[in-house]
DNA sequence: TAGAGGATTGAT
DNA sequence: TCAATCCTCTAC
């Protein structure tokens, strides 16, 4: 399991590439599901695009503003959750939300969860993700060194293969959505939406 | 307290 | 291209 001090650090887009290979499981229910990491992007209050910019706080953002090491999930669009994993120290908001897995364990349950027949693009996409992995809204806040939400350590993945690109769907953030603060691995099919150029 | 809009997805 | 769908935030 990822210690608390990996979270904790002050800069967030080094763990957002950090994040790049590690393994997200979950037990919800009993049932294990777990999958490698292969997209995220990296929000700060520093810039337009995050729920906390200019430290702006609300009941939804709330965990943010905690130390690194929890989970932020929040409804987006009324249907999907979203989850993120909060980063930095206290009254620090910044948060890695990620975007895609490749599954490692508990294909059968995710296919059921998302009443699929097919492994294919299960987990390619944040709202799918956290269907396919039984993440909701209750989860919001719940620490990452708990039992029901955790990362290990998974495969290496070398800077070579990490792709920098514009974060998706920020268009309201002027300037700050042509920040490169996604995240890809060249070339991996579980990438929601590929990276131009 | 009403109204607008969103870190998405899948069907048309 | 568009609807689904509901929580969250802002304005009044």
């Amino acid at each position: 399991m990822l210690p608390e001090s990996f979270y904790r650090r002050k800069n967030v887009l080094a763990i957002a590439r950090g994040l790049l290979g590690k393994t997200l499981v979950t037990k919800i229910n009993g049932q294990v599901t777990a999958g490698w990491i292969v997209e995220t992007e990296a929000y700060s209050w520093r810039e337009r695009g995050c729920h906390a910019h200019d430290n702006k706080r609300t009941a939804r953002n709330e965990v943010m503003f905690g130390p690194g090491g929890h989970a932020y999930v929040y409804l987006c669009y009324g249907i999907h959750h979203l989850f993120n994993v909060v980063t930095n120290e206290e009254e620090r908001a910044e948060a890695i939300l990620v975007r895609a897995l490749e599954p490692v364990e508990g294909a059968e349950v995710m296919m059921k969860r998302l009443n699929a027949v097919r492994t294919a693009r299960l987990t390619s996409g944040p709202g799918k993700l956290t269907r396919a992995l039984g993440i909701s809204r209750q989860h919001n806040g719940i620490s990452l060194q708990g039992e029901e939400i955790w990362l290990e350590e998974g495969k290496k993945v070398s800077p070579r293969m990490i792709v920098a690109s514009p974060r998706i769907g920020i268009d309201y953030a002027g300037a700050d959505m042509h920040l490169p603060w996604r995240f890809t691995i060249r070339g991996n099919h579980w990438v929601s939406v590929p990276p131009g150029r």
